[in-house]
DNA sequence: TCAAAAGTGTTCAAGGTACACCCATGG
DNA sequence: CCATGGGTGTACCTTGAACACTTTTGA
């Protein structure tokens, strides 16, 4: 479960309780049953921790498998990357917390490396899909927008471009509402919204196009 | 199992022997042993059907776990896209076949979408990674290469283009070497091969790059 | 009036597409 | 010499980046 607090990307993890690495920190998740897909299942375990409305994507990361991943007998793990919007700040038990992806603490088992594997995905699919309105409140103005974008992609993304851009490829609706601005005065900012919901692969220049006639 | 043949992108099936869906057309695969990890399970289960070194290029899918996608005991499978250059014929066991993939025979369980969903991975993948070498024979003419592109996407892929292309990305190295030309005349067209190896993303124009000074 | 923040206009560069044109070979 | 297929040159278009400039607010 991946949210940007504090202009940081940052994962929620929990502190194990049992043996073997007890208080390491580990990705919250647990056992398939019998009759639920993995998304259902994943999406169980995270309601023990927070409000599951409040996730707004949900996808598939890879299949973890080593033999020696974990110690004892083999436990095959199904990774999902889950989005929770900046704007909420889920009520998470005691012996959870939020962390940055780039300053981890110790984790159990390849956690650490099931983090990194999501946090890149999520650097790509921001860039060419319409992503980020999972980790945007339903209405925002660009420079928090582009605060997000920078926080996640880990690199500054400038309000000028990302206005342009996102608006080129049809992703942003003004509201007509607008921020009041701050006590250090400046322009009032616009509010925006994504169009459309669900994510959706957006970047038309994508190599290889179809001839012109057919596309 | 995908690989370009007859100018079309097909799939190696293997025909059921057993109920349920005795005689319907069903992807290669097996179960996992205690001491493999996924992915060596896959490449074991395939070597069955052909010899491995002709695997140039396996990466996992998705996973697929939903409670009825087979009968009885719900089985969790992770599939995976495996790729074979196109110079080479593997010999396959009597009970199996290439398919095309955009003309599959009734499939068994959910096999039908689990290679729809390898078909759309490898078309992304030939665009903005370098992957057209394992679809590719270790030389080809740009010609060749454009009509095993075209016959993976889907749409015509013009050499001319195809040729500027990848040369700019630095993906081409000549070597040397020419093709005769056909009976019909024409010039002879030069030989080229990948350089490198392993797949790498290679499309360096994805949006929001870092700012200048930090690339 | 000035500082601060938002937003727009303009220019530039990168990279893919289209298409005309030239090259080399077989018959 | 001509048909055929390979290869190159060039103009164009789309799209993101950079940056100057304008707009709107608070103090």
């Amino acid at each position: 479960m991946l949210q940007v607090r504090c202009d940081t990307l940052q994962v929620l993890l929990w502190r194990r309780a049992l043996d073997p690495h007890l208080g390491r920190w580990s990705l919250p998740g647990g056992r398939l049953r019998p009759d639920e897909d993995v998304e259902t299942s994943i999406r169980r375990q995270l309601a023990e921790k927070v409000d599951v409305r409040q996730l707004q994507h949900v996808e598939q990361l890879a299949v973890f498998s080593a033999p020696d991943r974990v110690p004892g007998p083999r436990v095959v793990a199904t990774a999902f990357v889950a989005l929770v919007p900046s704007d909420v700040d889920p009520e998470v038990p005691e012996d959870t917390g939020w962390h940055p992806v780039d300053d981890l603490p110790r984790t159990a088992f390849d956690h650490e490396s099931i983090v990194l594997r999501a946090r890149d995905r999520l650097r790509s699919k921001l860039c060419y899909t319409n992503l980020g309105f999972a980790l945007a409140p339903a209405e925002f103005t660009i420079s928090a927008l582009s605060a997000l974008y920078s926080a996640a992609l880990g690199y500054k993304v400038t309000a000028t471009n990302l206005q342009r851009v996102l608006a080129r490829r049809g992703l942003l609706s003004a509201t007509g509402a607008m921020a009041p601005s701050g006590r250090s005065g400046g322009r009032p900012a616009a509010l925006y919204s994504f169009t459309g919901d669900g994510m959706q692969v957006t970047d038309p220049f994508a190599v290889f196009r179809p001839p012109a006639g057919t596309r």
